[in-house]
DNA sequence: TCTGCCATGTAAGCCGTTACATGATTTT
DNA sequence: AAAATCATGTAACGGCTTACATGGCAGA
């Protein structure tokens, strides 16, 4: 009865309709084609969102008919658009790195906006997320070799799959990384406003790895 | 305040519970090192819990000092350990398949426990984990097909990944059917070795579990 | 007509998490 | 003696899912 904002929730539905106006009903469509794999929302979760963006101001319903003929019986369709406070919202929320941005549930959703994201942003997100799943990969191979010698062989292998899974999404990003910073010192939008000043704080986490960029072309 | 059993945690307990009597400090870091990557409670969800489970009759304290030292006002440590009835629903939770055995959340902890699960269970588990994941798969898919055009180079990105690991995990599956096939007919009892891994394991005995299939059902 | 999709919602509850509170035991 | 860690719990809430309820409109 409380609570229903959320993180992904919020953010999926302020970028969609940032795309363009829809109705509930084609947003969760976009939203679980746009979410795909990693994400699925149901009407129960969405309209009570779209309520209260509504009443925070950051969605409106947009008027079919202005006024005018007199269709007010029905009922169908109430198309969303985003507000102006909607939209600095939406720059606020993906222009915002932190744990949110990095953690598995909210980093999926900044990434498939990123094209909505400021290129050092990108880059800050994208090394954090990296450096979340070292931490895991570190903590978990601590662990198994503390109790390696107690786990049976199913618990081993789904550990050994386990890891591997997160080696394989660390050096997805170790090409994507690489990928933004040449980008960026090529020619990307615009340079920001501190070219030739600030010092871009890039420098990777000192005892890392290099990137070993193989490009897997599978 | 009400429910607070639970899939994947009441499974987990009692299952680790079953190798060892413990108490719940300890239940909790061999619990997160047991699962590992992808799972993480913290005490406030385990101590309802075994609450619960007490409740219901699955689990009970032990006694610590039968007939020794007169520890007896001490508060710290309650052991816990497995009752029969505990034995029972654990073997029930892990023989029983269905929708919760191949979804994300429950599939792991089952895959974790099949050395106590019978070879014709872990077949049909993994088969219907396969089948879970290649039905998202399709649908993955289609739904790319239907809105390629309009999505942004970050999010086919962010779709082809995921793809690509929905994909990978279906090979793993059919490679470990595969194992678990061979093995069955061998009458074998680690099914898991020969697969396509990248490091040369040699995966020592578990050296328990008596639950040796002697003529398969059905 | 009746099945099925479009479209919008509400109520209840699940399955946890976070933060808090407490105290005992070991280490520094 | 102080700090860290072990050890056990409670309260409150979070964020979503499921099931339900409603109704218009299309085509078989």
């Amino acid at each position: 009865m409380s609570g229903h904002r959320s993180g992904v929730l919020e953010l999926a539905v302020l970028g969609l309709l940032h795309e363009t106006p829809m109705h509930g009903y084609e947003l969760r469509k976009r939203l679980n084609a746009f979410l795909g794999a990693f994400r699925a929302f149901g009407y129960g979760s969405l309209y009570p969102c779209l309520k209260e963006l509504l009443a925070q101001g950051l969605i409106a319903e947009e008027q079919p008919d202005p006024a005018g003929k007199s269709l007010a019986g029905r009922r169908s369709k109430i198309v969303y658009r985003l507000t102006a406070e909607g939209k600095e919202r939406l720059q606020q929320l993906l222009a915002e790195p932190g744990p949110a941005a990095w953690e598995d549930d909210g980093f999926g959703v900044r990434f498939a906006f990123f094209g909505q994201t400021r290129a050092d942003i990108r880059l800050r997100i994208l090394e954090g997320r990296r450096t979340r799943l070292e931490e895991r990969l570190d903590a978990f191979r601590a662990a198994m070799a503390r109790t390696r010698e107690r786990l049976d062989s199913y618990t081993l292998e789904l550990h050994r799959h386990g890891l591997e899974s997160v080696e394989r999404e660390v050096r997805w990003l170790n090409e994507l990384i690489a990928s933004e910073r040449q980008a960026d010192g090529a020619a990307g939008r615009h340079p920001l406003e501190g070219s030739g000043g600030s010092s871009p704080r890039t420098t990777p986490p000192p005892g890392d790895n290099d990137t070993s960029a193989g490009t897997s072309a599978s």
